[in-house]
DNA sequence: CAACTATAGTTGTATATACAACTAACCCTC
DNA sequence: GAGGGTTAGTTGTATATACAACTATAGTTG
């Protein structure tokens, strides 16, 4: 173990036998290296939470959206969640494999309409709990404050988006 | 396009046809999808701006890191990035194909330290200019008040680990 | 209606991610 | 110093992710 370098990564703290400004810029308060870090420890927490149920924390997103708004289209579901169609095309493929997803023939023959299976619906019921803990757990891992911006920095872009 | 469901993931709107209040609990706030929903966001911007400099901004974030800390072990890059070690290992295995990274027997078998090479050094000093404008792109895509917040989540849960 | 353009979805490819299981090496204690 | 516990790293497997290229369909316009 090396003690002190546990605060390797917080801000003002990269510097030390460093050997180029580049590496310090990017390192020192990037947005993205840190939203990913972040996600990361998030995405651990609601998986784990989430696996004696048999759902990935992604999977019940994508799912919850869907029985939120019945009738969505898969390009919907990307424009939604800022995924790329091929993302949800191959997503929707393991949500049906599993029955919790169906699709409907929409009016057109190109338009199918996505909704959520009676099973789908149970697992929803069933994994609210889990779902809970993990958010407290979340809360507890990393600090009421984080998990606050996290949340505004998510509100002020959805803002920005709809009024686009 | 459908116009007013553009706003469906802001907050205190999913609940129009809805048909579950499960459903509409995971999607109101939940921080996880939220949070990775600007990672996603993040990625593009950051991703797409490197593109040209023939790195991901993955890729980019660990070399930083390696450059900014010289004789860190995988298992380091690991614990500061909040990663598994099996994603550390085979996303090291990559920087070394593309020659950025070597490695440096320590001073037992186990211990590989590791070291960025000349080339890496060069491609950080001139992917820098790229990375400076995907943070910008970044405060214009997300805005301002995001952005922020974003880095103060990031600040107050790595003083959080510091601390503990 | 034919041609163009835009949209929906799938598939190939490469990376990122984690858990589990495994090997190897280190460390400590008796 | 032999065993037991811990740590470092790799590999198998499954999911998540995006870009590019492709097919098919829808809509638009001359």
């Amino acid at each position: 173990m090396d003690g002190g370098v546990e605060k390797a990564l917080q801000a003002d703290q990269v510097d030390a036998g460093a050997n180029g400004e580049a590496a310090r810029e990017i390192l020192r308060g990037c947005v993205y290296s840190r939203t990913r870090m972040l996600d990361r420890v998030l995405s651990r927490i609601f998986d784990d939470s989430l696996a004696s149920g048999g759902v990935r924390a992604n999977q019940l997103t994508v799912l919850a959206l869907i029985a939120a708004m019945e009738g969505l289209r898969a390009a919907d579901v990307a424009k939604y969640l800022e995924m790329d169609k091929s993302t949800v095309s191959r997503g929707l493929a393991l949500l049906r494999e599993r029955g919790w997803v169906e699709e409907s023939a929409g009016p057109t023959r190109k338009s199918r309409r996505l909704g959520v299976t009676e099973k789908g619906r149970a697992l929803l019921r069933e994994t609210l709990p889990l779902w809970r803990s993990a958010g407290e757990k979340a809360r507890d891992t990393l600090g009421e404050e984080s998990v606050d911006s996290l949340r505004g920095a998510a509100d002020s872009f959805l803002r920005l988006r709809a009024s686009q």
